[in-house]
DNA sequence: TTGTACGCGTTATCAC
DNA sequence: GTGATAACGCGTACAA
């Protein structure tokens, strides 16, 4: 492997295959120091023109790629920033990770990632790793932490965002969107179709904020319409995975004579869409469903899903945006909501014919 | 900010706010230097007890926390590898980065990111970012580097694993899927249903490799069960998006009078099905369709759909072992070839009743 | 057992 | 214009 074994021992003049060339190999070559080397390739103006020049041709022929690493290890700044999240594999989260990465690297900044599998030990855990790599900035797509760890978070002194979970004080800033504005929507959408008796189905996947909110959201919406809220048309399907849930979910929904589900999230409804496919209940003629989230997913069912759009690409663009501007030290920053947006699809319609628990 | 302002100037027993606590301030606080600091907090046996414990206190005190920078410029090993991605909002690459993104966390590596948005300028930037970032290993889930950019790579001298691209030669090495075995598995299945017309539904979205690969099976397939081969199934469908193209499928394949289509991948299958339920076609009883990739989706549809299972998740995790295994320099690595399997589901079944050319 | 000195690869501040 | 030299934060031979 050695270029020049026989002076391994000696540990000097020695370049092994896989060391990386630096500015020194450089200087040696072309005949002057580390330091002019440096001056060299930065564009450094008093230097002069011939051994910029050299230096410059020198450096390319020996395939010089300067270390991030020394250089952060001066400027104290790593250009990269920290994103742990739940896990990489869920739809909702990637294109979340999809916006913060393109602000980013417009930015100039690479990113960490790190999953925490919805395991709050784990998370703290991955949470000091990036810390301790001295990403500039920490951003969480993930559960836990605002609520279980404020105290170990507010150790960790770089600016944090927090995404969908939001949490006032403590320097701890975060975007999230409007889960009650989106489910009065949702609801009032199905209001307007003319029904009167709608199921909210919850899921257990996420923590409770989200569920607390979005019947929050279903409450109002009966409040505005005038509707009474019949208890019995909230259920908690058991089950692995949301999928299942929304499986479950239409047993318990034939005893509600409900005519209509409004669905905690996308995957929910779609469980319950299939359900409903396999026992022949049909979308939306026998039963309405509209989701939350609108993953890519709910175009491609068929029929296509109505459902809550949540702008995730935004969400990931104005949290990295916001964990810039903390890194610049801008003005205050201020914590932001964004609003959800109907999209009526094909999974919803006006209530007609039998219900069906009769039918 | 400044803790000590009005020494600023001196730059000298100044911390800031934001600056991380490091092994001299401990040193300081307890009084001892910082390699005594370093040693204790290592663990390291030739050290009073006395000393250890009163160092570890202290640390503990200030918040310290090593910076995995300072460590890595001495290491020379950053304990990190980078990955490059087309884009992280594509479901078949996500499951791809978790089975990485696990093994790597365990082996103590944590993971870069990058996307290419399949644009060959920004990938080959995208690699030599993470090269400057001294990535121990590089593992790239992306289309055009292997192809394209062979020089510019090997002037990389760190090692890398490419996923679904073999390539031989060069150091370079890779994991990838059998996508021959896999195509016939899903022919051979439809024509053991008794279909003799098959369609091909290519797609453009990838290179065309996967193509090439997926068309050799499926005339393998014919050429084992004796089947002629008719050119005027073989469909190119244009549109834009996995989905749209499929979609645009099913005016193609009415003329074709093909009762079956094995769709290049699933999402071109799942346009396919979407366009069938609007326009009345039933899947399976008027057209059977098999995808490839078995994306989670592709059990959330109704009907569910047949399709190929690639083991993504596997897929990923072999190839953070490869590269950890070139890490080490163990013996010899050899590319890896995973086998698919057949997942059969709903949209498949025997040919029965009219053609849709005729429905 | 602990302190001193040096190196890791860069940048920056001095001199000359 | 260029060469020493220090510094960034940490680890570690060597000396004491």
């Amino acid at each position: 492997m050695a270029v020049d074994t026989a002076y391994d021992f000696l540990n000097v003049n020695f370049r092994s295959e896989f060391m990386p060339v630096t500015i020194k190999d450089i200087a040696k070559e072309a005949g002057v120091t580390h330091s002019t080397v440096s001056r060299a390739l930065n564009g450094n103006p008093r230097i002069s023109e011939a051994t910029a020049k050299l230096v410059q041709r020198v450096a390319a022929e020996m395939g010089y790629v300067p270390s991030a690493v020394a250089q952060n290890l001066h400027s104290r700044r790593t250009k990269s920033i920290g994103m742990v999240l739940t896990t990489i594999a869920d739809p909702f989260l990637a294109r979340i990770v999809e916006g913060v990465e393109q602000v980013a690297r417009d930015a100039g900044y690479s990113l960490f990632l790190s999953t925490s599998y919805n395991h709050p030990d784990k998370e703290i855990n991955v949470i000091e790793t990036l810390y301790r790599r001295r990403v500039d900035a920490i951003i969480i797509a993930s559960m836990w932490v605002g609520s279980t760890y404020r105290a170990e978070l507010s150790r960790i002194k770089i600016p944090i965002v927090l995404i969908n979970h939001l949490l006032e004080g403590d320097g701890l800033h975060s975007v999230a969107v409007d889960d009650v504005q989106g489910a009065r929507l949702a609801v009032k959408h199905l209001i307007d179709l003319g029904h009167r008796r709608i199921s909210f189905v919850k899921s257990l996947d996420r923590p409770s904020i989200y569920v607390e909110n979005r019947m929050e959201g279903y409450r109002l919406a009966h409040l505005e319409a005038a509707l009474p809220m019949d208890p019995r048309l909230i259920l908690t399907p058991e089950g692995d995975g949301d999928v299942e849930r929304g499986k479950r979910a239409l047993e318990l929904l034939r005893e509600t004579k409900a005519r209509a589900a409004f669905c905690c999230n996308d995957l929910t409804a779609i469980g319950l869409m299939k359900a409903c496919h396999e026992l022949g209940v049909r979308v939306p003629t026998d039963l309405s469903i509209v989701g939350f989230d609108d993953l890519e997913i709910a175009d491609y069912v068929s029929p296509s899903l109505t459902t809550i759009h949540q702008p995730r690409l935004e969400l990931g663009q104005t949290a990295m945006r916001m964990a810039l501007a903390m890194l610049e030290e801008k003005a205050a920053i201020t914590d932001q909501t964004m609003r959800c947006q109907l999209k009526v699809r094909q999974s919803t319609a006006a209530p007609g014919g039998d219900s069906i628990g009769h039918g």
